[in-house]
RNA sequence: GCCUGGGUAGCUCAGCUGGUUAGAGCGCAACAUUCAUAACGUUGAGGUUCGAGGGUUCGAGCCCCUCCCCAGGCACCA
């Protein structure tokens, strides 16, 4: 049996269209379950859309329709995303379906039979328009900083999560096993918010907000949105069937580091409340900026995935954004730098040199790759796989644009258009060599350019059915056959058009 | 205010447990070359020496102290 695999992506609050940082999410996870595919490996990889919550109560009320129907329109645009931006998810779970209410309910119901749920009554100052209590320390002058009204005092009832309970069982979770939240500077935030528990309020009063899932036997009462939003990881493995545990436990969530509290306490104390496993790790990731500035719809900075896509393609943008944003911190994005990277390390880079090579074995060879030799590659598969695991996802590109730039430099010193004239033999050799070496390179880039792999292989005239072998088996050198047939093509990336001088 | 991570060539960043003339890619200049998408290769310029100041040490970009700047976190906001 192969080893399983369940990554997950944060699912997306459709609150808004789509941002360029839930694309870049979802290719990290991509990335991860493209390379696991590539091992050989069960894998499972679930994303979807959060679509309960005040926030989003109200965005549909501002655009005059009902919440159901508008999560529907901008769920859609989510999918859509994933789907243009050629993700390989295999479940997409939207809060709304019928089957995550199941497994939040369900969820709830075992941690309350634990008795990890009570409800309070309490009171406070309530701001409507917040539709959220407020402390007096966030009030000016008496009134709400946002709404400028005077909050009213109202009491009310919820349910609480007894997160308490658990700080030695998460103190315990993060001390045994320092993977649990990666990179290591996000456990020991971790760390230090765990020091000070307090019980959270897991549901709302219908009064206060009717959107929601409802809790099981108090019809008065919904879910707090975070409740049931973390349950969806569940959800996408079949939860509560039991057959759940063929994918379960998450081996990893993807996210961003704006939720990582959820994720790393809320979220695995929920689990032992109703006695479910927790995940193996939650690896988060950091942001992208615009321009050097935080993008924002009041600076009107805001990238849209669709749009960067319809300018420039998938492939270059998929590879633009796991080559420029490290996992482990965060990046910036703009034209000049993304034509930067078109320009060297697409058209001049792999474009270039399979161009040259097929073309050298055409022109030399009849088109067929010829026999014998060997190079290295093996080192830097190492250092690639090291990279992915640690999800240094730009290194492990970088590590094969050192292998282009070797099988560049090796054309110029050997000079191929020499050897055609003086040496047929080690033509041949050198040919093959190259080729070879072009077939490593479409499998390293794979995971992170899946097209551009196929098609480089398709050239070379090798199947590219990934995932039907091992990695293991497609890594030895030397398993390009001598004899095939390739063909070299059009340009894989062509030269970009100079850029509008009007718009920066 | 407190905490974390940063501040190294025009730009993006590497620099292992402190050790000779501080590196890479991009950009720029020159040279070379023709297989290739005017791409590839070689060489060079470019750091007042590594945010500022002080200290430890035979020796610090890397250790200690103070300060400045940037990003993020500091519980119900997704």
């Amino acid at each position: 049996m192969p080893d399983k695999f369940y990554i997950t992506t944060a699912i997306a609050y459709v609150n808004g269209e789509p941002h360029i940082g839930y694309a870049l999410e979802l290719l990290y996870a991509d990335v991860l379950a493209r390379y696991h595919r590539m091992r050989d490996e069960d894998v499972f990889f679930a994303t979807g859309t959060d679509e309960h919550g005040a926030k989003i109560f109200q965005a549909a009320e501002r655009a005059k329709t009902d919440p159901q129907a508008f999560t529907n329109k901008i769920s859609a645009r989510f999918r859509l995303l994933a789907d243009v931006l050629n993700i390989s998810n295999d479940d997409f779970v939207r809060t709304t379906e019928a089957r995550h209410v199941v497994a939040s309910q369900e969820l709830w119901r075992r941690a309350a039979m634990n008795g990890k749920i009570y409800k309070k009554r309490y009171s406070g100052l309530y701001c409507v328009g917040c539709e959220a209590f407020k402390t007096e320390k966030e009030l000016v002058d008496g009134k709400c900083p946002d709404h400028n009204t005077v909050p009213e005092h109202l009491e009310d009832e919820n349910y609480f999560f007894k997160l308490t309970d658990y700080k030695d069982a998460l103190q315990k979770l993060f001390a045994f096993r320092p993977d649990f939240v990666t990179p290591s500077g996000r456990l020991n935030e971790v760390k230090e918010w765990v020091k000070n528990l307090e019980d959270v309020s897991i549901s709302r009063s219908i009064r206060q907000l009717s959107w929601g899932i409802p809790v099981p036997n108090d019809p008065s009462q919904v879910m707090y949105v975070w409740f049931d939003a973390l349950t969806n990881y569940l959800t996408a493995a079949g939860f509560p069937d039991e057959r759940y545990k063929q994918h379960w436990p998450a081996d990893v969530h993807v996210i961003g580091k704006e939720i990582s509290r959820f994720h790393a306490v809320l979220w695995p104390a929920m689990l032992m409340a109703a006695g479910v496993e927790v995940p193996h790790q939650v690896a988060v990731h950091g942001h992208i900026s615009a321009d050097g500035r935080k993008m924002s719809k009041t600076l009107g900075n805001v990238i849209d995935p669709f749009a960067l896509v319809e300018k420039f393609g998938v492939e270059p943008v998929r590879y633009f954004l796991l080559r420029e944003v490290p996992f482990n911190s965060d990046g910036d994005y703009s034209d000049a730098r993304m034509r930067e990277r078109y320009a060297g390390d697409l058209a001049n880079g792999v474009g270039n040199l399979v161009s040259r090579v097929l073309a050298m074995i055409e022109k030399y060879e009849n088109g067929v790759v010829p026999a014998v030799a060997k190079a290295v590659v093996e080192s830097t598969w190492l250092a690639y796989e090291e990279h992915i695991k640690a999800h240094d996802f730009h290194l492990a590109l970088a590590d094969v644009w050192d292998v282009i730039g070797s099988a560049d430099k090796l054309v110029t010193e050997r000079e191929p258009w020499v050897l055609a004239k003086t040496d047929k033999a080690e033509l041949s050799k050198l040919l093959y060599v190259l080729a070879e070496t072009i077939r490593h390179i479409a499998l390293m880039l794979w995971p992170f350019m899946p097209e551009t792999a196929e098609n480089i292989l398709a050239r070379l005239g090798v199947s590219t059915e990934l995932g039907k072998e091992p990695l293991s088996e497609l890594q030895t050198w030397g398993l390009l056959k001598p004899g095939t047939k390739v063909s070299k093509g059009e340009p894989l990336f062509p030269r970009l058009q100079q850029p509008t001088t009007n718009n920066q």
